[in-house]
DNA sequence: TATTGTTATACTCTATAACTATA
DNA sequence: TATAGTTATAGAGTATAACAATA
């Protein structure tokens, strides 16, 4: 049985992102972080407080489970908790000084694209983002 | 200052990946798995036995957590351990009967390309294929 | 009443170090 | 001595359920 494009783009693409999941833990692991305190750290915009729940959401995980993840960033001075003035139920976190600098280290090595992509030429780079803007546009 | 073709492309990924992994979670936890589990198991050949310390390679963790991690899958009835005929040190890891058709779903569901390649059209589809070849054929 | 975040609990993942049995 | 796997231990991630404060 003959396998589709589909098919086969998507077992090359789990290839690619399993390699990368490798390198992903290993950097993070070198910056002292855990994967989900990393993706958190990502996630949170310097210029804009994120909530709890808003986290949680981001980590995919239950919201119990953000509480102890900032705690521990908190008790390491990367980030702070910060009462909401219009709801005080809501909790927002907000980077620290310290926090400021490791998310620049964090998002530097995040954004550092993989040897399978600088590798590839010039043209095939282009054609990759513009096939993937239109897988993004369509699955939106 | 201008993003590079690379970067640009990265960016996409990046998102593709995140979004996949939601997936990956919900699913892989629909069928009562952990992650490590499900990796585990969509790696076992069926027809090769796999050693421990070939698990903990795939997994990219330490050799001691795949012991609690195959006791786990051996005491549901998953997996079986079978000791290595020519160095006894070794033991390697099989399938159940049950765990084989275990092994079917979670390829099946995996091999699934999510709705982001599905939705391109067949052109842009083997395009990412190609594009893909080279890309692990360079990272080699 | 509903929502946000926390606490309590139990289980899994993870690394390190020490151990065993084999080689 | 070296290697494969285990055990012991400690810390972190994860879900569920119950709870406090606030809306």
């Amino acid at each position: 049985m003959k396998k589709s494009p589909a098919q086969e783009a998507w077992r090359l693409l789990w290839d690619f992102m399993l390699e990368n999941r490798r390198r992903f833990l290993h950097a993070v692991a070198e910056l002292g972080l855990s994967p989900p305190q990393a993706f958190a750290l990502r996630h949170m915009d310097p210029d804009r407080p994120v909530t709890m729940s808003e986290l949680a959401d981001v980590l995919f995980c239950d919201a119990s489970n953000v509480t102890g993840l900032v705690d521990r960033l908190e008790a390491r001075g990367i980030v702070e908790r910060r009462a909401d003035e219009r709801d005080r139920r809501v909790k927002t976190v907000v980077f620290t000084p310290e926090g400021l600098e490791l998310r620049e280290r964090i998002v530097a090595l995040m954004n550092e694209p993989p040897p399978a992509i600088t590798g590839l030429s010039r043209k095939d780079q282009q054609a990759l983002l513009e096939i993937f803007e239109r897988a993004t546009a369509t699955a939106a």
